[in-house]
DNA sequence: TCATTCATTGCAACCGGTTGCATCATAGCA
DNA sequence: TGCTATGATGCAACCGGTTGCAATGAATGA
């Protein structure tokens, strides 16, 4: 091996003419060292393409700059995988790259809270990034109680003591109510994913307060609620159907289960709009090519994610735990 | 602060009254120390529910345990989110996190090759995952001159000397096409994604050879290429149908551009499977819901993923080289 | 001109593990 | 009984950075 290329910040202070201190102040930006000595210090270091150790800077400083993204395990069955979710991952990995910090991905057992503390205390991550529809109340007890940093999307919009970020789901419900509305539907269908999560909840107060505007009450006949799965999408048309044969909107909030809903409907001779119409949430890449295009609610993924990044830093350097909501829009295709 | 826990193998140490060699030792379960101590240690560990730093244990040991996805910023407008992206990252979480090591998302900018050396120099990550769509000769040159571990995704099945899993390409758009012309269509079109993606030529070359074993040659005026999108897919369709009025089977090599082509056909009169049989490839959740249920080819995301991972820790391990393909699966439903 | 301040830089300890080598006690063997 | 092979443990150096404090020299003010 001839390559003699410097890998530590010693052999860069050897080629400098001075200590390791001096290197690693110059290679930090730190005021402490003369100016002219940290543009000589650092045109070295990159004609050497030096990068200095990060495990050694960890060590250290104690703390990593990775931040864990918590997922559970996919599975295609029950889960439909958002474009959302990819482009909100996408905005966090550039957001925390814009603050210098990297992602991790981890997947977790539902059951299993230790991952809290072998991610934490063994110094790999600074943070945690929840997602609200897989995350249980003794996750956050147990991150709460090891002193956390996180930040949750989707979580509630009451009060509690982390960090969130969230689409504005009540706004989002009753808009889409409100479309279905002014469409002059009378009998809409709402079609929930689980009732237990708090984004199903909020969109159904939306979807509750825009009847209610209209002059109407809910017909609990034309509410149900179910997993994320296209299957269900299917079952809970006929259920509806079944219950309330005079439907004619439908609130589904996903675009995903929507879509089986629409196929659903067509397979029984109902068109979409003019039978029913259809508003679904998400506004997946697909949801513009289903047959009808789908009218639905759109939220900012990557915004979703560069605020996810950003406020779990400032809450890492700051302690300041911000709640935040970013909008819903709605996108009027045809199928409403 | 009275939480007096251990938090170093100097505390452990202590409690135990060995020294911190005997723990680290005892820790790793190294068989230099008496089974007894091991044992005794390893409890008040557990009790303490000590957890190792692992910055410390890095800069010791020269490695991270840590392995990057490669990304590029994702943009929902010209890729199409995968289930499968998110099912194989998901097969990559677990293929990974079963031999102790993480997953690190990174976008990184086309045009930029030196990421591997900030990732790999620094000693953030021990190797690569690359996906072969967002990856170019440059970023492979890099990385062999890095001397960088890694395993890319769907490469060419030509002779390379770095790692690689694919789906099977060639025998997917074989079986495809077969399925096509068993169902009697003659005029099969080929709406390929990007032509110098390996992938799509693999799937080309299995069109071909049906087509050939079945006594028949391609008519150039039935292929077309393009990017992944669903726009494309629309456009598409009108150009094939420009160029051959009598297509009757189309072979796309994607569930969501495939949908969007059916949407088109439909809005067009012609009737699919009737008037137009289609065959996508993915097997994407959606594809199942689709008007008409989509005929497509399914990949093995998880066991892609698994694959991935094991094979780069092998890499990493003993420095094999392996190039791993797994089945392609023709799925019939309505649409062919 | 001398004392004092300030800007730079170096020294050395520290972060928390790993590991080669020395040490030591014990058991085995002649 | 004396000597060695062997297993268990400790010592101390090392991984590559960061940082408090001391030291140095020059500049400032009286």
């Amino acid at each position: 091996m001839n390559d003699a290329r410097a890998n530590t910040i010693v052999d860069i202070a050897h080629l400098a003419g001075v200590s390791k201190s001096t290197v690693s102040r110059a290679l930090n930006d730190s005021p402490l060292v003369g100016a002219e000595t940290k543009q000589r210090i650092r045109e070295i270091a990159r004609q050497q393409r030096f990068q200095m150790s990060d495990p050694a800077r960890r060590l250290s400083l104690g703390q990593s700059h990775v931040v864990a993204l918590v997922t559970y395990a996919y599975k295609a069955d029950d889960t439909v995988p958002d474009a959302f979710m990819l482009e909100t991952m996408s905005g966090i990995a550039s957001g925390l790259h814009a603050e210098g910090y990297d992602l991790l991905v981890i997947q977790v057992s539902p059951t299993d809270t230790d991952w809290v503390r072998r991610y934490l205390q063994s110094g790999r991550v600074d943070g945690f990034i929840l997602l609200a529809a897989s995350c249980t109340a003794s996750h956050i007890q147990t991150l709460t109680e090891a002193n956390a940093s996180f930040v949750i999307w989707g979580g509630a919009s009451g009060s509690h003591n982390y960090c969130s970020v969230s689409g504005d789901n009540f706004a989002g419900g009753k808009v889409a109510t409100e479309h279905l509305l002014r469409r002059g539907r009378s009998r809409i269908g709402f079609m929930g994913g689980p009732a237990r999560e708090p984004e199903v909840r909020e969109r159904y107060r939306g979807y509750e307060v825009a009847l209610r505007d209209a002059g109407k009450s809910v017909d609990p006949a034309l509410v149900t609620y179910g997993p994320f799965s296209l299957a269900w999408g299917t079952k809970a048309v006929v259920a509806l159907l079944e219950q309330a044969s005079d439907l004619d909107g439908l609130f589904v909030t996903s675009d995903a289960v929507a879509i089986a809903a629409m196929e659903e409907l067509r397979a029984r001779g109902l068109r979409v709009p003019d039978d029913v119409a259809v508003v679904g949430y998400d506004d997946v890449a697909l949801a513009r090519h289903s047959a009808p295009p789908l009218t639905t609610v759109r939220q900012n993924g990557p915004l979703a994610g560069r605020l996810l990044a950003e406020n779990l830093i400032q809450h890492l350097r700051t302690g300041a735990v911000t709640n935040v909501s970013i909008p819903a829009e709605l996108v009027v295709r045809e199928s409403a």
